[in-house]
DNA sequence: ACTCTCGGGACCCCCCGTTGAT
DNA sequence: ATCAACGGGGGGTCCCGAGAGT
């Protein structure tokens, strides 16, 4: 009877709700978890308030954190994406690049709100903290799989120290309001992502 | 003949103001700007509520910009006394064992204040984002010095990378509440470091 | 033929219905009106929430007045079981020794809805002031019939003292959490109860 | 100099804070203390809502707590100028009359604030239920000593009863939106309070 | 006949960052 | 150098319809 089977396909769930997820995941990257308003969030989502309550019974930490596991998945499709390259410097190069575009067009206003919501509630709220904590977990994976494969060494202590530089780059960026910190990271991380480095 | 010159010995103004720069940098560490009410800095600094805006006329943006200085003198000294050791790997590994001690001390509440108002409040504010880039550059140029003076190529980027990646870094301590990733990026980065790398 | 008599056999209409009013009425015990809420009832009563409005389409008034309604049932019954006491001091000693009762074994949170929704909302609702009259009216009656029949004279002036004073006995038992006040109502009382007091 | 000694005259130190305890033990007559807001406190107290937090810390059970004090000194007030009355039951009749009066003019809004905050929240909050203990205590021990003086015996016991009934009385009144319950009790207590009773 | 999802504002109490008078 | 006073949101929950589906 052609109903959604509950937890299969969350995101054809409501539209109202995925709304309200990715415009949370956006002001997240802007404000961070303390500087964004759930009034902010509804208005932008164009969602009644009391809505929130009925999709996101745990309030506003839920929220963050569905949107932090949405804005996850879209980064992993990202980094997956680019490291089809042939070439792992090059990969990393193209992803940093993305990154660095969209820093640029939001005139710097969208970092990553995954390590903004770490640093910000991640002492405090446990749920936050697996949920950044699983975040990072799989774009470290993800890069990991890919050194193992290219047979490079300490594959995962290096795609552990790839994820960071980028993380701390997009702070840098942000601080700078350029991306020449993101480009210069890329340059210098090439010889570790290389089998002979 | 009681005005302070500005700037220069600001420290010796009044120990109510210092005290609250300090209790500001540290809260700033653990719950960032946004999270941080004046209400609890004043509690915590022992200091009356009115005396705010008489040792801040700027308010809490005043108070976030001095607590940011603060911390980058503080972790900028850290940081010179660490590079005086005659190997940089071993530098940065002292640097980075610093760094966890306090993560692990502070039960991963004390973050980086710099890093985290950089993602907070740098797209926002003019005046934090300034302070945060100062704090950076600081730090960079700290350690692109020690990289010039043994002849490592490319030494300011990859002075970027190093400081990016240790903020990454404690990016995800936070998030892992382990000390992990840290200690893996110390190692990783050591090729970057050296001469012959 | 399957359409109830309204007003003979409401109580075979629905167990969820029942049950619903059931809970509504300890809930208004304890909390009053407006300090008992909707999700509340419909959690503790086990109902679905999609209901109330299909059962109460008067929504929260209708199901106060019901349970009001309900609960004046049940103390009435309490009330000409103990008037069934040759002796009415004995009788009016049983009535107030049940009530102590409920409100020691229920650490003086079961009051008596029907006074405490009197004063928060009948000045307000007109159906609520309805219920809550008639409630009052139904229990001196009891008590005033109970009088004439011994020869008390003004026995429905003192039947509405009676009541009354147990009314006010039941709030300064929630006060003091104690039921020392109930006990001194009932011995003070004896006297107006006698044909020669 | 010539500053108000704090804890002395309480009621000396700030207009703002004395409209709004008064505006409130008005507002709890009609409505209790769950169906009361802030805004609607601070706005018919012509006070502004950041007053309500400087003046109150404890928060509306604090203003609730100190409006039942307010209200419990006024009833006080009123009680023992017409226990001044040569003869009690003429001073019960009095005040009765006095509260009856007040029923009247407010169209019966005007219930007893302590007898309604004592059944909502008397189960809930320690510190409510300690204000509305007091309030009674007093106005027992008002009555408990006129009759004490007059040689009544069990004075104590009648005076409970006496406060209750006309507690009860106003719960009646307002149901039934008549004093006349407010009447009969007056005439049933008189036998009560006199020394040959 | 009954239930549930989803939506819709209004309002709750609390606390924020800030200032005028002193 | 201080503190009482100030408005304005903060997140959260309220009671209540509309629609589609058993």
């Amino acid at each position: 009877m052609s109903r959604a089977r509950p937890g299969l396909v969350r995101s054809a769930m409501s539209p109202t709700r995925d709304r309200m997820i990715a415009t949370t995941a956006h002001l997240l990257r802007a404000q961070g978890f303390h500087g964004t308003g759930l009034n902010q969030i509804t208005a932008d989502a164009l969602a009644p308030k009391g809505s929130m309550y009925h999709h996101f019974p745990g309030g506003k930490e839920q929220l963050a954190e569905e949107a932090i596991r949405y804005y996850a998945d879209v980064v992993l499709s990202l980094l997956e994406h680019c490291l089809e390259n042939p070439d792992v410097p090059d990969a990393l190069d193209a992803f940093v690049g993305a990154l660095s575009h969209q820093l640029e067009r939001s005139a710097f206003l969208d970092g990553c709100p995954v390590g903004l919501t770490a640093m910000e509630a991640g002492a405090t709220s446990d749920r936050l903290a697996a949920a950044t904590q699983a975040a990072f977990d799989r774009w470290i994976s993800a890069v990991a799989r890919r050194l193992e494969k290219d047979g490079v060494p300490d594959a995962h202590e290096r795609a552990t120290t790839v994820i960071a530089a980028v993380e701390g780059g997009v702070m840098l960026a942000r601080a700078h309001r350029s991306t020449a910190a993101l480009r210069a990271i890329s340059r210098s991380l090439a010889p570790l992502v290389v089998s002979c480095g």
